[in-house]
RNA sequence: GCCCCUGUAGCUCAGAGGAUAGAGCGUCGGCCUCCGAAGCCGGAAGCCCAGGUUCGAGUCCUGGCAGGGGCACCA
């Protein structure tokens, strides 16, 4: 449990200790709200709840602040609780119990700031789910890094979670993609064909038509289109995977179109809407009475052709999902989705479905700025920078971090140039940075020789540097941004943290120093606990980042 | 026309209904004889407009204004 919940149930303990005394009234306790305050003069957490409850209890909320604390009964973990106007009641650490974070650090290490929210939960993140047409497209690299982040996150809180990738690997799409492939190969082989505006122009179209050549000649001349797309489809899908495998994200599932029609689920969602009375046929198509729940037009499930649409095999797909029993499905949409999203909950619904277990997470567009510069991208024409290329270019730490680094509802400009850049403008580098800085003084403490397990054991009450003080307030407080970022599905917020946190920590390493001559020896030794904890922790942050903690830069 | 997102410092953005609205970049000014100055410290500078709800609104509601995206029998 976060620290913030604890003192919550503290808090609340006491209301009801006052309301037995008939300090208070009584009334039905609403919600405690823990926070920090604006001003750390005021002390380390607060809540504003005596103000709330001023109606409830008809009292002034001085007064009531007055009764809480005058019932409050103190944990180990605070010093101190004041009152202050207009009625806010502020809480103290007790020093010792902070500098034991370090302890606590260590003992925990990659688990640090765990929490059981989510245990025996099930959990699915969508995101991606891009065709295997040709390269991710940067928007849905954003998706992706927002979808494992968020994972991280909610392992973090017990969740058992899925990370899926639903890709459309029949259809339209890939028949183009065959024919692309197709007509590239006969190309090579100096026939007069060429490509129409609809076919993908990309060069990977023609590397793929070359690696058939090199493999099978001109013993394909023959083979349908569709033995061109079922290859370019496998080599593309491949390499999607790969891409993103070098930017940490590994799904768990890919879930692919076909298996909806294989499976008859997508026949068996028809045919429930149907038998609910949601569907009906009107030139020759059938539409989903989408109005009913809200959809400003029906829309059509089944065309005239007698092919589902699109809409078709995404409802099938969330009927699916919510008869494989999770919890809570995050479904991650970019900005070219956001009209389609809802409707997908309204099929959810009219299958029968709570639609309530899907949570749908929206995100605006990734501008890449190259030279100052926006680079302009098209799948189609061809034109695109692809994952590899980013990755090759600035690695794989920096697409993370700018990808998560702005909130969903904010479009993304990744600085190219920026993430390049060794200093503290960049945010990657000012974050790794602490933890090579910490990483330095343990090399240096061994190259002098000395024991490298010295600190094992330090007397950690010797940190009393305001700023040490500080760090740990910050590190304590990662719990509550997991939890944040679970509640409100925005993986942005360990972003902001993960910058806190080194902002927290680069004026310590300014104050506080370890090997310096004139330290004296437990406290050098003390110190070198505290710095041990703080590698541990930013290695652990960065990991709920998919970055790396790198010793040297 | 309808739907979604966004208007916070010169720029790019945080801000879970609470106290004096926070960062980064830029700008101005300081800090290296010992662990990475790849860093630290300090200054100036801001909530689109009008109503409403609330003890309290950057935050919630309504209406404007402005910008972005979307409204296929494409995905």
């Amino acid at each position: 449990m976060s620290i913030e919940h604890e003192i919550e149930a503290v808090v609340a303990k006491a209301i009801v200790e006052a309301q037995g005394t008939g300090a208070l009234p009584v009334f039905d306790l609403p919600d405690v709200t823990i926070e920090r305050p604006r001003d750390m003069s005021f002390g380390d957490y607060a809540t504003p709840t005596a103000m709330k409850l001023a109606r409830l209890a008809r009292m002034a909320p001085l007064k009531i602040a007055q009764a809480i604390v005058d019932h409050l009964e103190l944990p180990d973990f605070l010093i101190e609780a004041t009152v202050a106007p207009p009625g806010f009641i502020n809480l103290r650490l007790a020093e010792a119990w902070l500098q034991q974070q370090v302890a606590v650090i260590l003992d925990e290490g990659m688990d640090y700031g765990r929490f059981p929210r989510g245990a025996g939960q099930k959990a699915q993140i969508e995101c991606v789910s891009a065709n295997p047409t040709g390269p991710i497209h940067i928007c849905r690299i954003r998706g992706g890094v927002m979808g494992d982040t968020l994972a991280r996150a909610m392992k973090a809180a017990g969740y058992d979670v899925t990370l899926e990738y639903y890709y459309n690997d029949a259809g339209r799409q890939i028949t183009i993609l065959g024919e692309s492939t197709q007509i590239r190969y006969q190309q090579l082989l100096g026939q007069d064909v060429a490509l129409s505006d609809e076919h993908y122009q990309g060069e990977y179209i023609t590397d793929i038509a070359r690696e058939l050549l090199a493999k099978y000649s001109d013993a394909l001349l023959d083979k349908p289109a569709s033995f061109f797309g079922d290859y370019a489809k496998e080599q593309i899908s491949q390499s999607q995977k790969d891409s993103l495998g070098r930017i940490n994200i590994v799904f768990d599932v890919y879930y692919n179109e076909r298996s909806l029609y294989e499976s008859g689920r997508l026949q068996e969602a028809l045919a429930t809407l149907e038998k609910r009375g949601y569907v009906y046929e009107k030139e020759n198509a059938k539409w989903f009475k989408s109005t009913e729940f809200g959809d400003d037009k029906d829309r059509v499930l089944v065309k005239a052709t007698g092919e589902p649409t699109y809409r078709m095999p995404d409802i099938a797909y969330h009927y699916h999902k919510a008869q494989r029993g999770f919890d809570i499905v995050v479904d991650i949409f970019g900005p070219d989705h956001h009209a389609t999203a809802p409707q997908v909950l309204m099929g959810v619904e009219a299958l029968g479905y709570d639609p309530s277990f899907v949570r749908t997470v929206l995100h605006q567009i990734v501008y890449l700025i190259r030279d100052g510069q926006q680079v302009k991208m098209s799948t189609r024409a061809g034109q695109f920078v692809t994952l590899d290329e980013l990755v090759d270019e600035v690695g794989a730490d920096p697409i993370r971090y700018f990808m998560i680094s702005r909130s969903g509802n904010s479009p993304v400009e990744f600085d190219m140039d920026l993430a390049l850049e060794k200093s503290d403008k960049n945010p990657v580098y000012y974050i790794q940075n602490a933890h090579v800085r910490c990483a330095g003084i343990f090399r240096k403490w061994a190259e002098a020789g000395f024991d490298p397990n010295a600190d094992e054991g330090a007397d950690l009450s010797l940190l009393t540097h305001e700023m040490e003080l500080n760090f740990l307030r910050k590190a304590l407080a990662l719990t509550a941004v997991l939890e944040k970022i679970i509640v409100t599905s925005e993986p942005h917020h360990i972003a902001f943290y993960a910058y806190e946190l080194a902002a927290a920590f680069h004026p310590v390493y300014e104050a506080s120093r370890v090997l310096h001559s004139e330290v004296p020896e437990p406290l050098r030794l003390a110190r070198l606990r505290f710095y041990r904890a703080a590698k541990q922790l930013f290695a652990r942050v960065l990991d709920l980042m998919g970055m790396s903690a790198p010793e040297v830069m």
